[in-house]
DNA sequence: TCACTATATCGGGGTATAGTTATATAGTCA
DNA sequence: TGACTATATAACTATACCCCGATATAGTGA
């Protein structure tokens, strides 16, 4: 097989993952379920947005292999299925802090 | 100041962090110079796009300050300024291994 | 069955950006 | 100065995707 050619699909599979975390909303729901399991209705209720789009961005999560997803009567519960997500964004919020240096105080956190 | 004002805020930031590792592009340049500072030209020369795209990337990089710039003649190198950008790799790039599981070969790696 | 609730999906408008081509800027050397 | 090289920028196209409103699907309980 050809290097680049793995090199290619990789990155290509590596940036679509960064991908899942480059976006506001997404990165709310993962904030909020870091408190512990929710339903969709509980994240809509703490975002400005729409349920509409809190489901799209769940399942794009979900795909991502970030949640665990849970049906229970007629409602569906997630939850963080990859704990690292974590540390990811503590990196990122890190380097963030680092170049801001507000007085110290921490501005980035998820 | 409100407390989901400051939050939002700061997801943006954060979001536009990972924006920024969310391209192919941008992380076949963050590959090549792991291997050591390299001139536009020497980047241009490794990867598969054109010379107004790769300095496209580049300011979007340095812009992010991960990357230093150095004029050399009529030649600017680049080199990485924050290290951290590869254990930001090595965690996402464990996770999709993790998920792919391909006989335990290493298929991401940065 | 019907009404109700909860979640997911569809279609479209608006915006952002990767990539291209062409051009501009800046440095080197004769 | 002028020819040449190296890099950056501008204008543009095409694609991706966020978000919304409307609708579909699925579960519950009467």
């Amino acid at each position: 097989m050809a290097e680049s050619e793995l090199d290619s699909k990789s990155l290509e599979k590596i940036a679509a993952f960064f991908k899942v975390f480059a976006e506001p909303t997404r990165l709310a729901i993962l904030q909020m379920l870091r408190k512990g399991p929710a339903s969709v209705n509980e994240i809509v209720a703490e975002l400005t947005t729409s349920q509409a789009n809190v489901s799209k961005q769940l399942k794009t999560l979900y795909d991502a292999d970030l949640l665990h997803r849970e049906q229970r009567g007629n409602q569906v519960i997630y939850s963080i299925s990859e704990p690292k997500v974590f540390e990811l964004c503590k990196l990122v919020c890190d380097k963030l802090n680092r170049d801001a240096k507000v007085n110290g105080a921490v501005v980035y956190e998820i």
